[in-house]
DNA sequence: ATTAATTTTTAGTCTAGCCTAAAAATTAAT
DNA sequence: ATTAATTTTTAGGCTAGACTAAAAATTAAT
């Protein structure tokens, strides 16, 4: 069955609000992510769950189907395969592509995002670490940690981050955080949980705990 | 101001219609290549000149205004940039790409459209050997003839197409006519004004006064 | 365990963009 | 120059997807 535009923001909200808890999603947190008023919500709600996209009930909150599931897998490939294409083809930073992204996600052509992949050579992650699901809709398992949760005096590797607002991207930039960094936490304050961290060599910055929740490493 | 899908269409439609004559161009004529009816494109006609994108006089017909003009321009420069990456990045062919242009020439970015301009080397035709219009709305203008047009036993060289339907281009692959072809028209028939015409220095084939029509060669 | 606060849903509107049917204007034909 | 045929416009509806205001359900607080 086709997806309107409408539609498919709609899943791939759902989706990113379901990963991390088997509870019902709230309408009001909905809502607030897509930028409508709930009553427009309760609406849509109500309208996936007859196309079999949703379960629903009222009050209860809201889950993906598998149905579901699958078509806000295919928005995320096609907006991640876009990602890695205007960042490593056209030059573009890694905090410029989400609102682009966000457009180019909804063209409907099952060979044209093949196509893309091929040319893209098959990358496993977009330009800020996110795994890209395969056609069948897997997600490779990446086994990221966070950066907040991180033994002290160890070294990991800068895999990803967990947002991707052009501001924290910036901010990292900045810092001179990027992708395939080398990182070791020296020292967490208990005071605000703030971290600090030597880059490479370096000698150490202090980052936030907000920021070091949203860095992603590998060991 | 902001253009939706549906006036984008209409606008790119109705360049199309005004090149090739001064008069104003009918509701009719609008409603057949769009696919509504005669009443819509009546709404919609009016709605575009409150924006002052058209001039729309009650059943004399309309025309694109300096505006309406340069947005459909850059719609066009979309389609058919995109339709170049088509082809040459990923590899489709010419009588495949159609469907997915008209969806890529809606997406909204400035800085993309360029990027994507200097990343495939600043074309200046599309892989059916239509011009591409510049930033600022120039059309390169390619002196083509139509091959139905042309002097007997002069040679010419197939540098595109003037109409790009999907059937089209398929007659054409198969009779062995793309872009660079060097023709020879060696007879024209009186009866159906069917051609017998020489690609290279084969024996000649038989296409017909339609087909001519739409090829675009140059001397 | 009630009451209060919050969240969610229902009911009723609105706009864009399409439609059909009927009226009006234009063009063609006798 | 009328009448007939065609084209275009108006008028009135419809659906998707948003909204506001008010009602209903749930959750929190005394």
């Amino acid at each position: 069955m086709a997806t309107s535009l409408a539609e498919e923001n709609y899943l791939k909200i759902i989706y990113r609000l379901c990963e991390g808890t088997k509870e019902g999603i709230s309408t009001n947190s909905i809502a607030e992510l897509i930028n409508n008023k709930a009553a427009s919500v309760t609406d849509m709600l109500q309208k996936m769950a007859e196309k079999g996209w949703v379960t629903y009930q009222k009050y209860q909150g809201v889950r993906l189907t598998e149905i579901g599931q699958n078509i806000a897998l295919s928005i995320i490939r096609k907006h991640r395969l876009w990602e890695v294409f205007l960042v490593e083809k056209l030059g573009y930073n890694w905090d410029e592509v989400h609102e682009i992204a966000e457009q180019l996600e909804h063209i409907e052509s099952e060979t044209l995002i093949n196509k893309l992949d091929s040319f893209l050579d098959f990358p496993k992650i977009d330009p800020h670490g996110d795994p890209i699901p395969s056609q069948e809709g897997e997600i490779p398992e990446l086994g990221y940690l966070h950066l907040s949760e991180v033994k002290l005096n160890e070294k990991y590797t800068l895999m990803g981050v967990a947002k991707d607002s052009a501001v924290f991207l910036q901010l990292l930039t900045k810092l001179n955080l990027s992708l395939g960094a080398r990182l070791e936490v020296v020292e967490i304050n208990t005071f605000d949980r703030s971290i600090s961290l030597k880059i490479a060599e370096e000698k150490p910055i202090f980052i936030s705990h907000e920021v070091a929740k949203n860095i992603l490493v590998k060991t």
